[in-house]
DNA sequence: CTCCTTTGTCTTTTT
DNA sequence: GACAAAGGAG
């Protein structure tokens, strides 16, 4: 075996395969080498079996890769090893050993939104008002309790006299148990039963133990409570246990991520070696410096310098724009400009903070006819067509998923309205049956009699799908389900541009469908549930496809790019606007780190670009330069430190052409009219809906729209934007 | 029961 | 501006 490859203490982390290590690796330092290499090792130099491995990483797409480099590399498959993230590592587990907990191990995996949906359901019947309980800060709550493994019971001691808690724990036990009725598990639960699953059944855990004798923990400092609980417990026996981090690139504490995992592991386990990977192998000096500059400003982190033998670079760039359409025909343009240097598009990355920033820029490289691909944002399975479709699966494979059966009891419409499903549901909860079970038996429950025909034509339709499970193939399961539903007869019958995008989807689910079939070791309906709950977007990541690559900067993490656009880099966008307020320092410490990340993704060449004003929500705010570029040192920024776009108004690239996106069609309503037409002039009468009359003051071009400053007399002088609040020419 | 319009809230980030 | 929920007409 191949160390010579290794620098030093890449070498002594492969080699130190036993008891606790950490290693704290800086970004692109090289630890993914360093951890195939060591899997590699274990197998052939250690005679370790390849089930004896257990490997967490971050995304499927890391795991996958994570496995074929070690494939490659002994030139023996190994099927049994278990390289995967936690969520699908817990599901394997679970599939095996939930009965011991009360479920069924066909159970199904709740996403975000079945999750808001069920937490209405409880809502609905503890008779709590929305408003007054934003539902979104209650799911957060109990998700960050799960995280921590708290219980339900658990929680309610907790909230002792406190009255929101303990409201809140009363939505937290019944979600919980409709959660069990439904035979469904949420993200948080696949972690949280794991543990429990141990904890309660000390043989199952031992079974584990035995099995995974060596561990290791890729992307450390982002574990939550809960996963490390359940690290510490497989590690326990044997204590091989190796994690993987970076305390500067720790970005997911709104997800529970704990930082004192990475910062308290030598605590934890005493005999820890430590190693530091810290020379950087991917960026060029200016951009390790830029990126250097900026984490120096946060306290409280891991000593150790990051350094690189790489040359300096071209110098790093910092544009302003007035508004976020310039910033994004800067990049459109500067996108050009690399091409004809000889880039490829697939070597650019556009990295933002928040998807709503991705619009503008879809549109300006859609009209410079540049290639993209939209990682995050709404995903290809939370689209209504995939999701109502999904909704079909699940109820085939689980009726008791009350939640899927009422998506799509009247999808496409039958007749089925909500006053009959709020009845159902009313009778189902009082007589304690399954949803799918009171439309069998509809016509048996007077309030029900008036639709029992068709509901029990419905459950009679997804009892036949039920039956033909066996002896069919998916594909074909679900192309009956869409011809038998007349769901596709109903989007064919639309013809608009919408329902062609809609069945453009629907045919792609098919083909992943049929992938799925091919690809998988005993395809089954749930084994494509889960893996359809479990993956994310940027494991469809692909180096093929020669487009620019659109995502967050949290999608970021984990991959490089030649080059690298951060964009919107302003205070109150870029540290976010919530970071500031809440006037805690360590908000501040993660959006530092975040930007980071995001620095540390660019091998040769970054640009920052930021904006004057933008739409945030509806209105244009004016946003100061972002505080972290204030924190890289004006040298790296080469001869001029900043730079002004101002577009001409006939810039050649920017033609009217559509483009085809290669794979995925992506949401975009074009064409946004760059030139709103207005239809009154300073001084004119003008009306709106709420202010009434009023005369023009001032009109002042903004983005798309025009900033319009009205006199409506009494009710005050107001700048209006006037596409959006419907300013209407008025006759006097 | 369905379709259409209006109203209000919202967003940081995601397995 | 986007979307869901609520309200009103047929």
């Amino acid at each position: 075996m191949k160390l010579s490859a290794l620098n030093d203490m890449q070498q002594k982390a492969v080699l130190q395969t036993e008891g606790p290590v950490l290693i704290l690796a800086g970004a692109g330092s090289g630890k993914t080498r360093v951890l195939t290499h060591r899997i590699a090792y274990l197998i052939e130099e250690k005679g370790i079996r390849p089930q004896q491995i257990l490997a967490i990483t971050f995304t499927n797409k890391a795991a996958q890769e994570m496995k074929e480099r070690v494939e490659a590399q002994i030139g023996v498959l190994c099927r049994d090893m278990w390289v995967s993230t936690f969520h699908s590592t817990c599901v394997r587990i679970l599939r095996m050993n939930i009965d011991k907990l009360g479920y069924d191990r066909s159970f199904v995996i709740y996403d975000m939104d079945d999750q808001k949906r069920l937490l209405k359901e409880c809502y609905k019947q503890l008779n709590i008002d929305d408003k007054a309980w934003p539902l979104a800060s209650t799911h957060n709550e109990i998700s960050s309790s799960k995280d921590e493994l708290i219980s339900p019971e658990e929680y309610e001691k907790q909230a002792g006299a406190d009255f929101r808690r303990q409201k809140i724990a009363q939505v937290y036990h019944l979600y919980q148990k409709k959660l069990q009725g439904n035979n469904a598990l949420d993200f948080d639960d696949l972690i949280f039963k794991t543990v429990q699953l141990f904890t309660l059944h000390p043989d199952v855990l031992e079974y584990y133990q035995d099995r995974f004798q060596y561990i290791m923990v890729d992307e450390y400092q982002d574990t939550n409570t809960s996963q490390y609980q359940l690290i510490r417990l497989l590690a326990s026996k044997y204590k091989n246990l190796c994690v993987v981090g970076d305390d500067d690139q720790s970005i997911y504490k709104f997800r529970g991520a704990n930082i004192h995992n990475i910062l308290d592991f030598e605590k934890d386990f005493p005999k820890a070696l430590v190693i530091k990977l810290e020379q950087n192998y991917r960026c060029s000096k200016s951009i390790l410096d830029a990126a250097n500059q900026v984490i120096s400003n946060n306290r409280g982190r891991k000593a150790k310098t990051l350094w690189t033998d790489n040359p300096e670079g071209t110098p790093i760039q910092k544009i302003e724009t007035q508004n976020e359409y310039e910033e994004a025909e800067y990049v459109a343009k500067q996108i050009i400009e690399e091409i004809e240097e000889g880039r490829e598009y697939k070597h650019i990355a556009l990295l933002y903070r928040t998807n709503a920033q991705s619009r503008v820029l879809e549109e300006k490289l859609i009209r410079a006819n540049i290639p993209y691909r939209l990682y995050g944002g709404v995903r290809f399975y939370e689209r209504k067509e995939i999701k109502d479709l999904i909704a079909y699966l699940r109820t085939i494979a689980n009726p008791s998923d009350d939640i899927a059966v009422q998506r799509i009891i009247n999808v496409p419409k039958r007749g089925i309205g909500n006053t009959t499903v709020d009845r159902i549901i009313e009778f189902a909860h009082t007589e304690a049956y399954d949803f799918f079970d009171v439309l069998l038996a509809a016509d048996e429950i007077p309030v029900l009699q008036r639709a029992a025909s068709k509901l029990k034509a419905f459950a009679n339709m997804m009892i036949s799908f039920q039956h033909q499970v066996p002896h069919i193939k998916l594909v074909e399961l679900v192309e009956q389900i869409l011809k038998d539903t007349g769901y596709l007869q109903e989007l064919e019958r639309e013809n608009t541009d919408e329902s062609e995008g809609r069945i453009e989807n629907i045919k792609e689910f098919i083909s992943k469908v049929a992938d799925y079939e091919q690809s998988a070791d005993e395809p089954s309906l749930s084994g494509l549930l889960e893996e359809i709950s479990l993956v994310a977007d940027i494991d469809n990541y692909n180096e093929e496809n020669n487009a620019v690559s659109l995502m967050t900067l949290h999608s970021a993490k984990g991959l490089e790019f030649p080059c690298v656009f951060i964009t919107g880099l302003e205070e109150g966008l870029f540290p976010s606007y919530m970071s500031i307020a809440s006037g805690d320092e360590q908000d501040i410490e993660e959006e530092r780190r975040l930007c980071y990340v995001g620095i540390t993704r660019a091998e040769q060449q970054i640009y920052f670009t930021h904006a004057r004003s933008r739409m945030v929500r509806g209105n244009t705010q004016y946003n100061r330069m972002s505080r972290f570029l204030e924190e890289i040192p004006v040298y790296l920024y080469g001869e001029t430190e900043e730079k002004e776009f101002r577009p001409t108004s006939n810039t050649p690239i920017f033609q009217q052409n559509k483009v085809n996106i290669p794979t995925r069609k992506v949401k975009i309503d074009m064409p946004t009219p760059t030139h709103f037409q207005l239809t009154f002039e300073e001084g004119d009468q003008v009306k709106h809906k709420k202010f009434g009359q009023g005369v023009v003051l001032e009109i002042r071009p903004a983005g798309a729209d025009y900033e319009v400053t009205v006199d409506f007399g009494e009710k005050g002088i107001k700048k209006l934007m006037a596409h959006l609040s419907k300013l209407q020419k008025a006759d006097h």
